[in-house]
Order: structure tokens, then sequence, then C-alpha cells
DNA sequence: GTGGATGCAAAGAATTTGCAACCAA
DNA sequence: TTGGTTGCAAATTCTTTGCATCCAC
């Protein structure tokens, strides 16, 4: 259940880290591997997610789902499974809820959720790299101290425009 | 200074006022120049923050509270309002749940949670020190960037090296 | 055909809200 | 006195579970 910083999974450890895009090849092949089906829903939520590209929250996966709809339970299940396997990295959002997005065992992303429209944008890349190394020394060291299945969570968090703490947080206000 | 609270209650004057720790008379100023009461129930959850040290899930902090007890609601609004006054700093934790940890506007501080035991240890110094240069290198960036009220999460994870697993394994994460 | 997956409903857990009583300032 | 706080109960929101049905392999 953890951001695991590597797979265990052969088929992909194999695949050429050329890419840095996942792929619906990619993601079956690793749930044939597991031994998990290649249903019709999960089939629609990978989609969904490789559109997406960003993290998204389980109720806006669902949505994503349009035609291929499937029950939310389903959307719960598909996605834990998916991170089991490593197929989706969870983020970590600051009201408690988390967001997922496509990850497949590539390196993990690192971003900004910005607080009041809720999206996500990406860090200055250098700076990104940096903390990867730092995050992968700390790793190591734990590893060395004997810890096991060792995983992070790493999120800034910023507003864009003002709103400060409103009760009622007025909608985004998206373009007319 | 001496806009030293007068407190009635034995245990603060139990805590050592070293530089850098936090202690219920700053929270309490900290309350006061907020506007906010100090309150019974107030006391008694700075009280159990400062006693742990470590982060705490609010049963955790609720029970702690013993006969100084309050209701849990109560607790849930107590944390809500010190975190926005940055008495404490919520720690994620992977199975979606957070942690409170005493912080008052002190450096930040990093831990590796222990899944299977939910105790928390800290990194190591230099490390740790390592990976506060970059966090603040990277919210710099973001500030610059125009992003307001910047924060982060960090949190490593890890199963307890067998050696400690075998010592005491008390009530598992709460699950959720 | 078979066991894993799904859908639906219902259970649970975590957190929030409404409101009258209460008490710190 | 007075408005911030608390307690209790109920409501919400989010997530999980049970089980009969369904379909990928």
């Amino acid at each position: 259940m953890i951001a695991s910083t590597q797979t265990n999974h052969p088929l992909v450890d194999a695949k050429p880290a050329g890419a840095g895009s996942a792929t619906l090849e990619q993601a079956c092949a690793q749930l044939k591997a597991a031994g998990l089906r290649i249903t019709q829903p999960r089939i629609a939520i990978l989609q969904a997610l490789l559109n997406r590209a960003k993290p998204a929250s389980i109720e806006q996966i669902h949505e994503d789902l349009a035609t291929a709809s499937c029950d939310l339970v389903t959307v719960y299940r598909c996605l834990a499974a998916f991170e089991d396997l490593g197929i989706v990295r969870r983020c970590y959002f600051q009201n408690g809820t988390s967001l997922y997005q496509i990850q497949m065992g590539a390196e993990p992303e690192y971003h900004v959720v910005t607080k009041d429209t809720n999206t996500v944008e990406a860090l200055d890349p250098a700076l990104a790299g940096e903390l990867r190394t730092v995050i992968q020394k700390i790793e190591g060291s734990l590893k060395t101290r004997g810890f096991g299945e060792v995983g992070h969570i790493v999120e800034f968090f910023g507003n864009a425009p003002r709103t400060r703490l409103a009760a009622a947080l007025p909608p985004a206000v998206p373009k007319h």
C-alpha cells in the first residue's frame, strides 16, 4: 500500500526505462503478471488516469469514466489494486483526502497542489532532482537501519491567488 | 517578557523551558494573541501534545487526557484551531489519517513512521538537514513563482526492524 | 467451467455541524 | 454580562464489506 520507490514486478522492471510515459499496455502487462484480470472497468480507469496524467481524486476519476462508467466501489477497489502493484501512486492532500496518479514504477514525481483550485503543477525539475536525491539517501539510510518496505510521501502546497480561510470558499470561478 | 500566562496547573511547571522546545506558556500566549480563550480542555490537549512530543492521532490525544478528559469533538475543534495558529503541525499517515505534533513555529521535524507499530522515529540529523535545505529551496522557488501560504508534507514510512518488532506490538495502526 | 470482479446495498469509520448550556475574560 | 467554547446528538462524507451475479481466462 505504499508508494514504494521500486516495483517488484519483473515484467515491468524488465521494460526499457526509455519511456517515462506509462502506457496502457504496460499497465495491463503488470496486471496480468500479478494474476489479475484485464476487465472493462480496469481499462477505463487506467485510461482515465493516463488521460489526466496529473493526480486526480477518486471522484474525479469516476466522473471521467463517462460512458464506460462503473460503480464507485469498483474505482476504489481498482485503485487499491493498482496501488499495490505500483501502477498508481497516491498523493496525500491537506484535507486528508488522496489523489491518484499513474506511476508505473517510473521515478516518483513531486508537485505542488494548489489548495484553492485543487490543481497540480510540477516543481522546478532541477529542484525536484535534488529532492529526489536526498530522499533516496534517506531511504537508503533507513534500509540500512533495518527498516523494511521503505516509502515516503512528499507534497507541496500553496495558494495560487488570495483566499484566506474563507468560510464559504467560492467556487473556483471557471471561465464563463 | 512576562506575559506569563498564569497557570494554576502543576504539570505546566514540570516542563523544562529549553530553547527551541515549545512550552505551554508560549502556546497559551499564542492563543491569547489570536483572541482565543485559555480553557481547561485546551490546556489539557496542549499538555498531552507536549508530553508526547511525537506525532499522535486524535484518538491517542483524546485518550491521553485521562482525568482532564473532554469530548472527542472538542479535541477535533481544538486541534483544528491549533493548526490554524501553527501551534501544531499535522502529519499525514498512509492510511489517510493524520497525526498531530506540537510545533510552535520551530523548524519542522521529519520522521519515519513505523507502519506495523505506529510509532515514530527521527531521521538521521544530517540527512534531515539536507532535506530541510532542499525543501526550503523548493518553497522559496514556489513563493517566487507566486504561490502563497506555501507548505509541505514529508513523511517516511517503513516496517520496523525485526529486533524492535519483537519488543512491543502495541495496537496496530488505526485502520481506515 | 471457475474463480476473480463487479454492482448494489448496507455497514463502518472519521469528521463535521447544530444548538443549548457553560464559562473565561 | 457576553461571546467564545463545550458537550451531546445527529448528520455528512468517505471508504469498506457482504453477497449474489457476472465474465475474463
